[in-house]
DNA sequence: CCCATGTCAGTATTACTGACATTG
DNA sequence: CCAATGTCAGTAGTACTGACATGG
């Protein structure tokens, strides 16, 4: 009857690597007093100095209202510190901030290490491409946080 | 300094996919009355008829007590009735509930076509199994729903 | 003028933890 | 006896919607 086959069906796979993906960073996060969302941030803003709040949501998946509460969360906590206010604040890792999401880092390579054990080097990059594939095949209006050169 | 690269890790674009999934089926199922927790349930139930409660909250992804209280739900809707109590109880879908499922199992299989439209069918097969690899490798301990023989 | 943004509330939904009784 | 389950609360954390002011 149904037109979908749990057993073959690549959403049902990609909801079961996805939810256990979460369940072990979050684990392995908390070691470091990390939340999922929080080392999301903390990761892009490390990566892309210089976004701003909506830029943030937009690449951890939330809100901007959802980001602005988490974003106060990691200064109160002194990981990230601000400069300016309102539309030009700039947002910056503190010493402490790029310390922990450091060893933060590497605890979830490890965890995607493991989640990748049985696949090779070519598969991986295979399944990385496949995945975006099927992202930007659902979302028509691709918003790239990364095609923001500078 | 940091151990991952967002362009790259495969992490990232599982997540991209899975949130794009999720939105994608939520926006379906909307328009069929349904929740995807419910969905997931119902199709859960029509595919493995007899499944338990504790059974579908390890299916769905869930805590036994959220599907309790998605299941009471769904019994409110008309869409479920039960037989028996406690622990013998026998979850069925009412007939108004296999037509809603049928209609929503329809609306997500075009979901996931439009997610892999892109994909022969080698590669979604592939993609399949390489997700579900991944899923296993971070559970030690897999607990197989189907691996269920009545 | 308009669109995107930062920001403040308030609301809500959802799931989780804890606690028991029960059952196989 | 023990592990798993059904079930009842209560709690919590998280995100969402709405509303504005602002800025480019």
């Amino acid at each position: 009857m149904s037109q979908v086959d749990l057993e073959h069906a690549v959403g049902y796979a990609l909801k079961r690597a996805a939810v256990a993906l979460r369940a072990a960073m979050d684990a392995e996060l908390r070691a470091h007093g990390l939340s999922v969302p929080q080392y999301a941030c903390l990761e892009l803003l490390a990566q892309r100095p210089g976004l701003s709040n909506a830029e943030l949501a937009r690449g951890a998946f939330v809100s901007r209202q959802a980001m602005h509460q988490l974003l106060s969360g990691l200064r109160a906590g002194g990981l990230l510190m601000s400069e300016g206010e309102g539309r030009k604040e700039r947002l910056d890792l503190t010493t402490t901030g790029a310390r922990r999401l450091a060893g933060a880092s590497r605890a979830v390579a490890g965890v995607e290490e493991r989640m990748l054990t049985s696949l090779s080097a070519p598969q991986r990059q295979r399944l990385q491409a496949d995945l975006s594939t099927c992202a930007d095949s659902l979302t028509p209006s691709q918003r790239e946080v990364s095609a923001h050169r500078t």
